[in-house]
DNA sequence: CTCCCGATAT
DNA sequence: ATATCAGGAG
């Protein structure tokens, strides 16, 4: 079966499974949503919620971040791995934030894309969550494997697979697709162990690369 | 392609 | 012990 034709029914398998699929990062504003997924990298959410908690009460906005001292941040940070890299990348893209976009959060990728430690799948998940604009498909480690393995994809880099993706999903699902795939990814189609018995879309699945 | 890097599941 | 985890930059 052409993979363009498991798509309405594994939409509508993945809506029974995760019916209000969001991404599980806690944030309060599009610049925190921003920050986390940033942090969020190589890293689970569990651990940046648990980060983030006393974070943002520490920085309240991109100001705090821009001024903060920054040996101070990447202790603040260093739970979440990459810990010099990633205070690098915060306090840049606060301070980029606040010379080129006013301190507000740009509703473009092609803006958010040019601040620091911001790529399509940073800008994907803040543009699609916290201003529901389907901007494209996030595409992580879970989207890709998931992706891969249910055959709508043969490719290998992010980008290829988004651009598979965004031809087989309709745009008016894109901002359901990304999160709901990713949940799936998580708890059921997992990197190491994939729980096929009790996945929903079993029977339509080739399971490529398990 | 390599590097960044700590925590957890297996 | 080691693969992997909501990646991105140089």
């Amino acid at each position: 079966m052409p993979s363009a034709q498991i798509v309405p029914t594994l939409l509508a398998r993945l809506r029974q499974a995760h019916p209000d699929a969001r991404y599980e990062l806690n944030w309060s504003t599009p610049f925190e949503l921003l920050v986390a997924t940033i942090l969020a990298a190589q890293c689970t959410d569990e651990r940046v919620n648990r980060v983030t908690a006393t974070l943002f009460q520490k920085y309240s906005g991109p100001q705090a971040f821009a001024e903060a001292n920054t040996p101070e941040l990447e202790e603040d940070l260093r739970p979440t791995g990459f810990y010099k890299q990633k205070a690098k990348s915060v306090q840049n893209m606060s301070r980029e934030l606040l010379a080129k976009f006013g301190g507000e959060v740009p509703r473009t990728i092609e803006g958010l894309v040019t601040l620091p430690g911001v790529a399509r799948k940073t800008a994907n998940v803040v543009l699609n969550t916290a201003f529901n604009l389907p901007s494209g498909i996030i595409v992580d480690t879970h989207v890709a494997r998931v992706s891969q393995r249910l055959g709508l994809t043969k490719k290998e880099k992010p980008e290829d697979i988004e651009q598979d993706l965004m031809k087989l999903v309709p745009q008016d699902q894109w901002t359901f697709f990304g999160p709901a795939t990713v949940l799936h990814g998580r708890y059921t189609c997992t990197a190491r162990k994939p729980k096929c018995e009790e996945c929903p879309f079993n029977d339509l699945c080739p399971k490529i690369g398990v």
